[in-house]
RNA sequence: AUGCAUGAUAGC
């Protein structure tokens, strides 16, 4: 038991969910009972490769041993973020309901849990509620939890809430940390109130959370939005100055703000010090700096950079498509385009449907408003689930080509919900 | 060392 044991903790370390689970599985087979801490190790890894159905398979092969190895706190756990990783919230919740019913009580690790998977579902009034829940169980809720809360809130938009329950927070003695600072700066950032977001850079400082990237970036990503790109490169000094290394996310973000401005010197200068500071780019860097060179014309370039992302063994991926598609469109190559879309099909690589709306838009825009109907149905036959978008723009190009009878009747079918 | 919170890119 003691081998298997040595073997299953390192594979779960090494996310490798499929062998875990076989060799926790031939483990049992051979009489060994294992223990509930094995089972979650394993249950946790398979949670994370979103494999949640074998997870729980495990699960209902503990119940089903009795007094062997019975599921605590910790199992739900896991299964109950794994699920909501994956929007299964009322798998979730049933399972919650379960676990009530073997009279496990629910800690605050799993309250957080919930209040987590609720939140990034638009749930924070739910996840309000249990937040009272847990303070009648006579719980303490912890910096987390009010973290997970107040992140819910400043991504939905309601900074203002958020900030008044940062407030609560400290006259209840629960000290925010760098991660609720974080979550608030990012909040007014995504609004565009960099100096709301600025002053709390200053106040964290003061109260002993020390920024790191994960401040910074969304700091960077508001000035670049904002079109106050010098203020981001600022700010980009300014972490070095402080020790902070920027990673794959913040250059991209700088870089993507440059691209959007054409500047592609100073963008590329970045990749440059990325390459000395040995930080790979990644596919979201690549698909930057494909649309900046798209957008000023530099139609080589851009597929310099393309093929120099398969050299470094970074797969392409929708955004990259439909990126490259959107520019060939914009620059009046749809011919390219369409051939573009044609070979993908051909490779069996899907583009993806912002891909197709692109074409779809290029062609309409064009007066070629039969092929823009026929993509529509090659989209459906491959699966790729139209958007408002997607109707918008081809009623647009029946529009254009007079045939608003035809672009009532795609609105009458009421197939999309209209914007 | 069995479980929890924060950052980036494309289309009308």
């Amino acid at each position: 038991a003691d081998t298997y044991t040595c073997l299953i903790y390192p594979l779960c370390k090494a996310r490798e969910a499929d062998k875990a689970k076989n060799i926790l599985q031939e483990m049992k087979f051979r009489g060994f009972r294992g223990s509930t801490r094995l089972h979650n190790a394993v249950i946790c890894v398979l949670c994370k490769s979103k494999k949640v159905n074998d997870a729980v398979g495990i699960y209902r092969e503990m119940l089903r041993e009795e007094e062997e190895n019975i599921p605590d706190i910790v199992t739900y756990s896991h299964l109950i973020q794994g699920m909501c990783k994956l929007k299964m919230v009322d798998e979730a919740s049933r399972l919650r309901e379960e676990m009530k019913q073997r009279g496990k009580m629910m800690d605050v690790v799993s309250y957080n849990v919930l209040i987590h998977a609720l939140c990034v579902t638009n749930r924070v009034d739910v996840a309000r509620g249990l937040l009272e829940e847990m303070v009648m169980n006579s719980l303490t809720p912890t910096v987390v939890t009010y973290t997970a809360l107040l992140d819910g809130l400043s991504k939905g938009g309601k900074v203002d809430e958020a900030l008044k329950f940062l407030r609560r927070m400290i006259e209840r003695d629960c000290l925010p940390s760098v991660v609720t600072y974080n979550s608030l700066v990012n909040g007014f950032c995504k609004l565009n109130r960099m100096d709301e977001a600025s002053s709390l850079l200053a106040e964290m400082s003061n109260r002993g959370c020390m920024p790191d990237i994960f401040t910074y970036t969304p700091l960077i990503w508001g000035f670049c939005k904002k079109g106050k790109l010098n203020d981001g490169l600022r700010l980009m000094e300014e972490l070095s100055h402080k020790n902070l290394v920027a990673d794959v996310v913040t250059y991209s973000v700088i870089i993507d703000g440059l691209c959007k401005e054409s500047r592609l010197d100073e963008a590329s200068s970045f990749m440059e010090e990325m390459r000395e500071k040995d930080c790979l780019p990644n596919v979201v860097t690549f698909n930057s700096l494909i649309e900046g060179y798209l957008k000023a014309g530099k139609i080589h370039a851009a597929v310099e950079q393309f093929d120099k992302m398969a050299k470094l063994g970074c797969t392409p991926d929708a955004f990259t498509y439909s990126t490259l598609l959107n520019g060939f469109c914009k620059m009046g190559k749809l011919n390219e385009a369409c051939h573009m879309l044609n070979e993908m099909s051909a490779k069996g690589l899907v583009p993806g449907i912002v891909a197709f709306t692109c074409v779809m838009d290029g062609l309409s825009k064009e007066g070629r408003i039969q092929e823009a109907e026929d993509l529509l149905d090659e989209m459906l036959r491959m699966k790729c689930e139209p958007t408002v978008y997607t109707y918008n723009t081809l009623m647009n190009g029946l529009c254009i080509a007079n045939r608003i009878e035809d672009a009532q009747k795609l609105l009458a079918e009421k197939k999309f919900s209209p914007n």
